[in-house]
DNA sequence: CCGTTGTCTGGACTGTGTCCAAAGAGCTAC
DNA sequence: GTAGCTCTTTGGACACAGTCCAGACAACGG
């Protein structure tokens, strides 16, 4: 990774409140270049192979600070393992039934929260959509 | 269990394509008596004490099944152990971000799906709304 | 450059959920 | 009623995601 990209984010680091580490620079650049929905040990997978290596645990910590800041998105998905983005838009997604992938869904209103319940719970902060159904690519080869 | 509510419960397992076995009327049962959300060893330890016990693997196999028939639904709050209900009236889930319970959240539409994406990716089966917040209960001492 | 404070590390651990093959039970047809 | 096909259950072992902890370490402000 270059000298300019590393003090970007950690200038973005900084920006959200979080002290910029060595491990957290890693974690987010790995996370901008798979881009998608990524678990944490495709992350780790990542830097592994980047020669960058983390402890499982540290990437777990990582991600989870990342979360709390901001600056990664933990996408709702369902069942599984916990999926993160590093995409910063508010957004949605639909999981296909058949192939189990998460594609986004842009958010109609693009301002949280996007819905607002019917009945009085609390205060809400946000909504998040879970679209289900067949992908476009699955559903092809069924007809 | 009375010998009518098991013939109720059996009559509804065959109407949705299923077998009437005793694993599963009693999950059924058990499930409805607790109400709420709750997760497969909740249900496990309610059979447990109520003298009809059942080995973890076939509550995970019932409800399993069970959640692919539609006679019972698997909430989506997110991460953490997968939560059924008895519930059968299409609906959303509030969790509040302090104290993680889950309350129910009537669903505006009422009809499967209630939401359609602004992006074209497929077939769309249901969209389900996770509401996070804060609820009453935790908002009210904060002040 | 020092000290404070937050972060990282690595290993052990917990708990949720899956898999498998043998045994058992529901349902249909007779 | 019962024979037989098929689906279901069982229980144990296993896989995997995620958490916890205490000591070592590093970032940042002064």
């Amino acid at each position: 990774m270059d000298v300019q990209r590393a003090a970007e984010l950690s200038r973005r680091l900084r920006e959200h409140g979080l002290r910029a580490t060595g491990p957290r620079i890693d974690v987010l650049a790995a996370l901008e270049d798979l881009g998608g929905h990524r678990t944490a040990d495709e992350v780790r997978d990542r830097l592994a192979t980047s020669g960058r290596p983390l402890p499982r645990s540290s990437v777990y910590n990582v991600l989870t600070s990342l979360a709390g800041a901001g600056l990664v998105l933990n996408a709702d998905a369902g069942p599984g393992p916990a999926l993160y983005e590093a995409r910063q838009e508010w957004h949605h997604h639909f999981v296909c039934r058949s192939c189990h992938r998460v594609f986004d869904v842009e958010c109609l209103v693009g301002a949280r929260p996007c819905l607002t319940p019917g009945t009085d719970v609390g205060v809400v902060e946000d909504a998040q959509v879970i679209f289900r159904g067949i992908c476009t690519a699955c559903a092809a080869p069924a007809r």
